[in-house]
DNA sequence: TTGAAAGCGATACCAG
DNA sequence: CTGGTATCGCTTTCAA
């Protein structure tokens, strides 16, 4: 009992193999007699097409592109190594990755970007940007053209893209608030650092922490944020005055970019013993923060997972192919010294 | 510029496609000399072997067995249901999984699995079991007879299998710790219910939790631990006694399986809003009981990802092929009520 | 509208 | 030892 082939099909049916092909590919030419007589036999048999047969006849080539800000932050350049790694892999499976780096918190250089895809030679297209109603358009126009569209990281509903892949970032800001109110010893004040007003994922965060913290932990007072704008050296140029205005700090939630300002301003004045700091994203500077006691926790999500995600659902979406819900879905991941993955695993 | 194939290498060689088979393939009757030649053109070329044509023309196929405990705990449920729902997947990868369920807490049924294990029809197989000598001569054996093998869940690191795929335990009971010491708010005992004495997982979660217990949280002194053989029924009939033996219980470890024995004792008993406690896995069990507020974290392992990993390691060895260390680790899940999954996520 | 036949990249059997 | 060739499951001309 063999799996049933293209050659089973026709047989049943009566056909030729070309002509189970084209109502397997919905090509046009056949009388719809036939294509109901190839569509029983299809359904009796229990047929599946053979992806990896069909792709080495068809010479398929999968031509992916990713953008990404152009910034030295370490999530992002981890996102460029894994892609980088990933398109090495991905070389000997029809699939080619490219990175384009696009100015940061320039919806006009994504939308650029975005017009400037020819779906003769792109495949599909994985953003990560702000929700801006330009990048939006832009988005509708490249999947209007044909391209298929993930939203990366910070997603890009009103785009209508074909998915998002990345954490819930409400989620994530209530997975940290919870985390704050359980390691806080005493009332006090959280100061939370942003990043960008435009940022969907910096905002869902924000919203996320605020929310349980108001409800939750009463004995705890969020500030008003600062804006960070992802740059270490401001976030770190503003951290005085911050600690300055409320001795009573006793939190401090990163919810975006920028870790290393703050690191180095914590590690230049302090210890600060009781004082709790939670960021987001492992990199080889926060792990290095988890290690020496400077952050407690850390909220992230595995750039690795999120490329090789992008990377299939843009695939399937190109082949209009199902995929695997659960093998999709990013986790929130916490990360405490003791639950640390091995450095080596993320070079 | 397009990949090179066993044709070009055959042209650059100047010599007949079956001889670069041969070689390709290390199989015997083929000169040094020619074996010489056509090296030089596979390295010449960059040549690297397409898989899925490969896989085509063998007609390969991987025949996989996972040998689980037979039991009713939700986590072994899980996993069942994964390798059910992946086998579905795989069946059109020219994969096959089979499930066999073996009696519980006895290596020598484990050990008949095993050796019942003809390597003409099989090609690799999981192991969840408990590390005993003859367990660990019984996969020296399936690996001698050809083989692959991993370990699952808790290694085998004496059995010399070929990958182990699950959580490094040592951390987990540590990572357990850490959130123990940081979410109790006073003094007091902490309990912890392990599993067995044979299983290798269970002891190395007690043994890492001791450790960063004593040495970092001194005011929380850890009691003789309870063995609950993973049976709720057991463990919550056990547990009156231990709170009457402690009234200053401030947490409890479930490093094991049996929740559901402990969620009911809390749960008609309580409630308990000062005890932390904290378990092993997400399951329908432990989600519930995470959302109810009986629990405070769970550690966990992907059952999924356990699965998809150890098919991939499985296929790999067999094929002597390479693989993505960094896509094989599995992380040290922590779970609060924040970031859990969606329920549906695992269905 | 339909079919015959030639590949895609690699393997394997059968001769020589 | 080495080469020719059919084949795997599917796609794609080219004719009919």
């Amino acid at each position: 009992m063999q799996k049933p082939t293209v050659n089973d099909i026709a047989r049943v049916a009566g056909v030729s193999l070309a002509t189970v092909d084209r109502v397997l590919n919905a090509r046009p030419g056949v009388r719809s007699v036939t294509i109901e007589r190839v569509n029983r036999a299809i359904a009796e048999l229990g047929y599946v097409r053979d992806t990896a047969a069909a792709n080495l006849a068809r010479r398929r080539l999968y031509r992916l592109v990713f953008i990404l800000p152009e910034t030295a932050n370490e999530f992002v350049l981890a996102l460029e190594r894994d892609i980088a790694s990933q398109a090495e892999t991905l070389l000997h499976q029809r699939t080619t990755l490219e990175k384009r780096s696009v100015l940061p918190f320039d919806p006009q250089a994504i939308v650029a970007a975005l017009d400037a895809l020819d779906p003769e030679t792109i495949d599909g297209v994985a953003v990560f940007g702000p929700e801006t109603p330009s990048v939006r358009d832009g988005v509708k126009r490249a999947r209007a053209r044909g391209i298929a569209v993930v939203a990366l990281v910070s997603d890009l509903p009103s785009s209508d893209r074909d998915h998002f892949v990345g954490i819930d970032n409400m989620a994530a800001g209530r997975t940290a608030a919870r985390l704050m109110g359980r390691f806080v010893r005493r009332a006090g004040r959280i100061l939370v650092i942003t990043g960008s007003r435009l940022a969907r994922d910096h905002l869902e965060r924000r919203t996320g922490f605020d929310a349980l913290m108001s409800s939750e932990y009463p004995d705890l007072k969020v500030v008003a944020s600062i804006e960070g704008r992802d740059d270490p050296e401001l976030i770190r140029r503003m951290l005085p005055d911050v600690f300055a205005a409320y001795p009573d700090l006793v939190g401090i939630y990163s919810s975006a970019a920028g870790n290393p300002g703050l690191v180095q301003f914590l590690e230049e004045t302090g210890p600060y013993p009781d004082l709790v700091v939670i960021a987001h994203e492992l990199t080889p500077g926060s792990r290095a923060a988890l290690t020496s006691g400077t952050f407690d926790a850390i909220i992230s999500q595995d750039t690795g997972h999120l490329v090789r995600s992008a990377t299939r659902l843009l695939r399937a979406t190109a082949d209009r192919a199902p995929f695997d819900v659960t093998q999709e879905r990013i986790r929130i991941d916490i990360y405490l010294k003791e639950n640390m993955p091995q450095q080596g695993e993320e070079t």
